[in-house]
DNA sequence: CACTAATCGTTAGATCTCAAACAATTATTC
DNA sequence: GAATAATTGTTTGAGATCTAACGATTAGTG
């Protein structure tokens, strides 16, 4: 369990695994056009197609600010358009492009392929109890100090 | 399993949570007026004092022109100092200042505590497990394709 | 209806990161 | 010793992300 970077921490160790894969992932991605955001923008536009940006964020997981730097280069990459909701003009609609459609086709291929790739070896009890030790990760960093453990 | 935001494949929540996780680490860091980056930085620079800047950055488990940004701020704010080395004048050696020691002490009790409160409910057993298929994930994620799983 | 509060998306500035290209220095080769 | 190759750290440009402040629009209140 040690490694040539000396002791590790379970959080430096869940850091350092997460950027790999998500690298990994990026350069996967990259080779067909997409990249990690790219992805889940577009999937979330297919699953949630009348999605404003602040649900849209939302569902990425990214603040709206970055939301909307890549819904700017997006658009001027002609995959998607932007339009004001005409019942409530400070909403935007967002709209696949034809060129988008095809874009979400080939990234899902990549992402999917990538997926079963990561998810190879690993036992469904295995994911299951991984998932657990997330979850638990993620509620004790966000704790409060002064709050005993329930 | 299910979360708010759909369907969740490993290599998505193992992101999401390390983003997280990074995310409270960082602020917690903050409060001491440090940050992971420096952390990572003044914690490798005294468990290796005599590391150049290659050694420094794969260490740290960031690329030179990272930590060259890293150190030219650290060096600004007077955490340490830079020399040339008189054998070889390409390297650097890196000195960290009072100030830095400092800082050093005051973002070690933060990363301490906060590694505490993270491993809180963790049992050993389960952290092993975690680990491994961390491992696994990490080795799945840079594997050739057409490469058979050993 | 007028005013205030809330919502939505954007802008500006900052942090962290990477890859590629570069200059300076040292090591290697002939 | 001269030329070439390798090493070290830096600069440049770009991607992704966040926070705070802002302008435009809609909702709520009296």
């Amino acid at each position: 369990m040690h490694d040539p970077r000396g002791e590790q921490h379970i959080g430096r160790l869940l850091w350092d695994v997460s950027q790999s894969v998500g690298r990994a992932f990026d350069e996967h991605l990259r080779a067909v056009g997409g990249s990690r955001p790219i992805w889940l923008i577009l999937l979330t536009l297919k699953t949630k197609p009348s999605a404003n940006q602040r649900e849209l964020a939302a569902a990425v997981g990214i603040q709206g600010a970055t939301l909307t730097h890549h819904l700017a280069a997006m658009e001027a990459d002609g995959l998607l358009t932007r339009r004001r909701d005409p019942s409530n003009r400070r909403i935007h609609q967002m709209k696949l492009t034809p060129e988008g459609e095809q874009a979400f086709l080939r990234v899902k291929d990549a992402a999917v392929r990538f997926n079963a790739k990561l998810n190879e070896g690993l036992s469904e009890e295995q994911l299951e109890q991984f998932q657990v030790t997330l979850a638990q990760l993620r509620a004790n960093a966000w704790r409060d100090d002064a709050e005993p453990r329930a």
